[in-house]
DNA sequence: ATATATACATAAATTTCTTATGTATGTAAA
DNA sequence: TTTACATACATAAGAAATTTATGTATATAT
């Protein structure tokens, strides 16, 4: 992105969204996820998605479940319950915030 | 707003595209004039805005001009030929950014 | 050997914003 | 007349979300 600071506050929505269709995924997949599905658009940086992860758990929206895999560390996440519930809340606040700015972005339709 | 969160890194963006049609504008105005095109949405408050203004103006992007208006103090800023070319950046940056979240947060189109 | 990919983690610094506070003028209401 | 609200600017402290840098470790390819 040219301007990562755009970038700022959606980045727990995009994770929470990703896990309520994937049922679990572990952090490196995630940020693969996301490189794949916005063709590099979007590169989730390890310093923003772990501590991120991290916090998610602590607020009981994820539970974690370690696994080895292939003599490899993996951390794997899903939605608890609640987590389920506040995908929905902020996929809604995020959606209400993009209409919020294409109402101040796009060209006025009424001449 | 609910997740206020959602707000950061457009504000610059959304300052300039007023900006660039209205050919120049002042602080407080800019905050109801959002206020009012968004329906109270997002509600600009004077600690982002003012900093915001003032770095806009220290980066060439905007010129000042004091006036007295009912005896009270107004600042006019109006885009820089440098401010023009960067608005264009901006939203184009933004529309792209809109575009990369709806791939991620759309229902998928393809089944 | 060296680089790259996989997989986690954290700490310092930066940026952007909120919240709180301050100054000052004008008007409306109680 | 004083209280509240709107207009109009400003800044400082703190919070929050990132970037950047760094670290550990395994596996594979060059």
């Amino acid at each position: 992105m040219a301007n990562s600071n755009l970038y700022k506050g959606s980045l727990t929505t995009i994770i929470l969204k990703l896990l309520s269709e994937h049922d679990k995924m572990y952090g490196y997949e995630i940020t693969q996820k996301v490189k794949a599905l916005t063709k590099g658009e979007l590169q989730i940086t390890e310093g923003a998605l772990y501590p991120s992860l991290h916090k998610l758990e602590a607020e009981g929206l994820l539970d974690v479940e370690v696994a080895k895999v292939d003599n490899r560390l993996r951390k794997y996440y899903k939605l608890t319950e609640k987590g389920t519930t506040e995908t929905v809340n902020k996929l809604s606040e995020l959606e209400q915030y993009i209409a919020t700015l294409q109402t101040l972005i796009n060209p006025k339709l009424s001449y």
